[in-house]
DNA sequence: TGTACATCAGTGAACGCGCGTTCACTGATGTAC
DNA sequence: TGTACATCAGTGAACGCGCGTTCACTGATGTAC
């Protein structure tokens, strides 16, 4: 049924720009097919390229779209609830739990680092700067409130990365305590 | 040139497995194809299924040997030279730089998280257990003791991670040095 | 405000390539005597 | 110890499927008058 107005062609852009975002934080960048995100965001794929130059654009773009999303709901939640409530929020098994939404890093460190080249270099590496910068006290730009605020970064990333890996055994749960336990 | 000796065929077979545990750390598992695994082995890949009944079994067992190996290498390392030894080298740019004959776990997390049935599963979870088993103190198993080593563990692995996801950027070094800080 | 026409986002089928898997064949190894 | 034969690891080509990309077509939207 063509030809779409331009305010729903703007919304199919965003739906598949939405709908590659969370399928690649939950099933990583394998899964993300052309198939997979058009049906997802309601759509066929035969459209795909009046929209986008590649799936790698595609990609890029959804690293990006995720990393801003993110970093605005964790100023909005350390705004009214203060820097203990990201931690908490970051270390919990919701979070864990529900990677659609949640953290870019911490979904796709892992595969960045394997094509660093790739679509989600950039992007990636970008969030990673801003998830340091939004952990250093505001005010203190030490060299040891850089250090504090790198160490906490490696530390969260790493104890949600582990616990999604082990998700369903009891070590999942401690690792994500042992974590907040330190950074509270 | 078939047909090989018995002592060939082995060290064929070993030589698929130590080639696909180096690929899958260096590359992630996307990487591994047959081809690139045979080749770097020595072989072609038409031979693959007389050693392996699967792509996915020499996955697994290419993690596996990956884990045992470097655990043998951590455990020879901390007995010559200590536990801050081990942290020195674990979240070294050496370390982060050749990924080959690296931790399995900082490698392959993140791909693991994205496919808990998927190859990796099994190895990776059961290497995460073993490297926060080996963290923990020996005769300290107190309950502090044991966050203790999760807690370590988060830390190292999300350090190196983010090193290697940033690698040619200053902050992959900054990241290195100041987990090395908080650990030694 | 209506009417006629051009545009172009989306559809569904098709194309091509890469890769896991299979297969007929080879010939040195291993075994039986 | 030597000889004849059977085995089977490895080769290279072929098969099939999945998936990124392309394409002819459609028909409601947007525009020109």
């Amino acid at each position: 049924m063509p030809r779409t107005s331009r305010a729903q062609t703007t919304a199919n852009r965003e739906a598949l720009v939405r709908a590659a975002s969370a399928l690649l934080r939950e099933q990583g960048p394998a899964a993300l097919t052309l198939d997979a995100v058009a049906s997802r965001a309601g759509l066929t794929h035969g459209g795909f390229y009046k929209q986008f130059a590649s799936r790698d654009a595609l990609i890029a773009e959804a690293v990006d779209h995720a990393a801003a999303e993110r970093r605005g709901a964790v100023e909005a939640l350390q705004a009214a609830e203060g820097r203990a409530a990201v931690i908490d929020w970051y270390l919990s098994p919701a979070h864990r739990d529900a990677p659609g939404d949640g953290c870019a890093v911490a979904a796709l460190a892992g595969e960045a680092a394997h094509a660093p080249a790739g679509p989600l270099g950039d992007g990636i590496r970008s969030a990673i700067d801003d998830l340091v910068d939004a952990r250093q006290r505001a005010g203190d730009d030490s060299d040891a409130a850089r250090a504090d605020a790198l160490a906490e970064v490696a530390m969260m990333v790493g104890a949600l990365e582990l616990a999604r890996a082990t998700a369903g055994t009891p070590i999942s749960d401690e690792l994500l305590a042992a974590a907040r336990a330190r950074l509270s």
